[in-house]
DNA sequence: CCACTTCTGTAGTGATCGCTAATGAAATGA
DNA sequence: TCATTTCATTAGCGATCACTACAGAAGTGG
């Protein structure tokens, strides 16, 4: 096979990663089903047979926007877990950074992942998101339960506890930023929230 | 104005509470937006006619499931804070029977008055639940205040920061039971947020 | 009985939902 | 040049949205 590097037809005529970007930050703001097709082609600035042609329909380009959300706006909790060197450390950087992250002016509050399908119907795209945020609290008890073993967190410490805390208080700081809980506040409850740690 | 017991015309065919139950379960399964008002009359036994002259509107019907809501299945929050002794006593009930009822099989899993507007297009409807949540917050806030005040609870204790890490705790078990947390563990997630208290 | 009031069922209203057929426009390959 | 390929536009699909006009049914007061 060889790669045709030159393209047959007539070219997109539009910025497919900024189409994605208005999308995002529609979805971000209303949810997947509050969220028409003609709300997402206005802000797009497309008609819809560009946006079915170019992502295939509304939920496929959800997936879309959920992946460029994970690997933007919401890699910092990955990146936190991942650089730090302990879990302790590491979760105590995520929730200072979501703090940040859900309050951020520049962008709708809250997290994607965790208030786009709150109230959706399609048992499809619900149950995906769904098990994405519950696949994120078991790799954090994976990685705390690692750093027991490691010998890095003191005797006592329960991963599955911790990570179900930890999910509860992100989710629940989520929803308050989106209530208008301002940066500090949250902050705030993110020290709180370590100091149950052993 | 002499109070006429008797009515005029044709009596109501339905069990008004009944209907308004079922309504209350509808917004909460599937949140304001996402209930269409065939649903409502589908799971009410009734038709759209019926509908609006017992309650009005979509919107005010959700208003009063709103308030049956919190003289019902939410009234636990209030009951635990006015009753127990001290305001901490009150939180810690109030965290441990909302893990029970955010868990309970009878009825739709979390909090009504958290879920059922995420992702809703009316600012007039979004508004009024987050200013709920709002009040119960700063209610909150309050009790601890005056708890502090009266020497109930020991120095350093801090009304506010209390009363936003409780909310976002709280917020967040809902979110959690919503994804499939247990009853046990959403307690462990109470038992765990009480020890922040000095 | 009749007149009056209120509720119920049928059958819709216009608007919006996600989505697409058909046609013309703009690129490439030969 | 000209056929081929791909995209953009117009226009509209059937289904569903919240909501209601209308007429008949079921009660009360006289």
């Amino acid at each position: 096979m060889a790669t045709t590097t030159a393209k047959r037809g007539r070219p997109r005529s539009f910025d497919r990663e900024a189409a994605l970007e208005q999308a995002l930050r529609l979805f971000w703001e209303r949810g997947y089903e509050a969220t028409s097709v003609a709300d997402l082609t206005t802000a797009m600035g497309i008609r819809p047979p560009s946006l079915y042609a170019a992502f295939g329909d509304k939920s496929a380009l959800f997936g879309e926007v959920v992946d460029r959300y994970r690997e933007g706006h919401g890699a910092y909790a990955t990146r936190a877990l991942a650089e730090e060197p302990t879990a302790r450390a590491g979760v105590a950087r995520m929730l200072r950074e979501a703090a940040a992250m859900a309050t951020d002016p520049d962008h709708p509050w809250g997290c994607l992942l965790i208030s786009s399908t709150v109230n959706c119907t399609s048992p499809e795209v619900t149950g995906a998101v769904r098990e994405l945020r519950n696949a994120n609290v078991r790799a954090l008890e994976s990685l705390i339960r690692a750093d027991v073993a490691a010998g890095h967190e003191p005797a006592g410490t329960d991963p599955a506890a911790l990570a179900q805390f930890t999910a509860a208080v992100v989710q629940g700081m989520s929803q308050r930023a989106r209530d208008g809980a301002t940066r500090a506040e949250l902050e705030r409850v993110a020290a709180d929230a370590m100091r149950i740690w052993p």
